[in-house]
DNA sequence: AGGCAATGCGAGCTATCGCTCGTATTCTGC
DNA sequence: GCAGAATACGAGCGATAGCTCGCATTGCCT
């Protein structure tokens, strides 16, 4: 009744021949995400892609949910790298540069695969929210918050979890829907311009 | 070659009886896109939950989509109705009182069913955005913008296009996120809190 | 009452999906 | 070179999807 779609690969691939397989099944379901979408990513589609057989995916992946795990894995992990890198950078900064630093960060971030971060973002939570993304969403809302503790003199009293929440949510939402959504129409200074602003925002919301 | 599914009523219910049928089977989408998600809502299933065979359903609606769209239409246009109300209740309110109001009335709005406005927000984009959400999009931030430039003497001058953006951005997702994925773990009181911090959010950007 | 239009029905068509399994090929260690 | 393990293959199964079409029923008008 319903058992939930595994999505740990089913065997370790001991051969350099079958790694490659691995690498190319996953990079080919991003590109399939990414020019048909989750629904019209089928495996037979994926395995074709890939130039390998849907046997073989299925010898690694025990569903599709298991692929786009891996994709959603890998994208995650890239992300992730970034945040924490400039999360380390901003460390002895004042207040205000830290957070330019940080929102400019956010907008890179979202520019790694704006189309496969889109299709992340908006085909897949049906399932139910892949568990890299919960982990990643509490790291990030962890690290920040660790942030705003450094500068605690400098911020007014409240409730620390409450403004980062604030804080994250706003920056993540600002980032996401201008270079997903309005990449066409926001030059390049309009985003600089969205930086100051989003730096203002966040910054005077702090003090 | 994938010609876009029509998204318009195949023909005007003319009798009562037929009419009945047509809000059963909106109805029944609902319910089933809340119950069952997007991709277990087969035109099968609905058209059982609406007490209605598949043929009639397709007497009415040409396709699937064309279903979520009439619910979508639905749910648009309560919230629409909302937010014009509120926006012009707050008309000649001093600022911070009227985007409190605001706020508030973006925590209202996610609340009108929330069940619902999740499932859309999450699962359905992958068809390409529906009009009626553009629209709704576009004409929320026109109306926003509309309500800053009456206190424009109360705002330090900048982009105003950007200001909005910024605004009506961070307002949604705040309240969005709120009410959508954390609902269980904010009591009221957190909910109030939240609304005096998003509010002292955009207030002090403003200024 | 009778007839035409409007409405309702649901078995079943076609397409596609995720996935299995028996077989063929390649690699590794001896 | 050979045996067995690892890898690759792809036709095809069972399920389910969206949707059609021929026919039955109901309502409206004269």
């Amino acid at each position: 009744m319903a058992r939930k779609p595994l999505t740990r690969p089913r065997k370790h691939a001991s051969q350099e021949r079958s790694r490659a397989t691995v690498d190319a099944l996953v990079e080919a379901t991003a590109r399939i995400l990414v020019k048909e979408g989750f629904d019209k990513a089928s495996t037979n589609r994926i395995a074709e892609q890939a130039g390998v057989s849907v046997g073989s995916l299925y010898q690694y992946f025990p569903s599709k949910e298991a692929l786009v795990a891996a994709v959603i894995e890998r994208h995650t992990r890239q992300t992730m790298e970034l945040v924490q890198g400039t999360l380390a950078a901003v460390e002895h900064l004042p207040m205000e540069q830290a957070v330019r630093r940080l929102v400019a960060m956010a907008v890179d971030a979202h520019r790694i695969d704006p189309k496969l971060h889109r299709v992340l973002a908006e085909q897949l939570p049906r399932t139910g929210k892949l568990e890299s993304v919960e982990v990643f969403n509490r790291e990030n809302f962890v690290l920040f918050k660790a942030f705003l503790e450094r500068h605690r003199g400098e911020i007014r009293v409240v409730d620390l979890d409450l403004a980062t929440f604030v804080c994250v949510t706003s920056i993540e939402a600002l980032t996401h829907t201008a270079v997903l959504h309005h990449s066409q129409s926001f030059t390049e200074e309009v985003f600089a311009a969205l930086v100051e602003e989003a730096t203002r925002l966040i910054v005077r919301y702090l003090q």
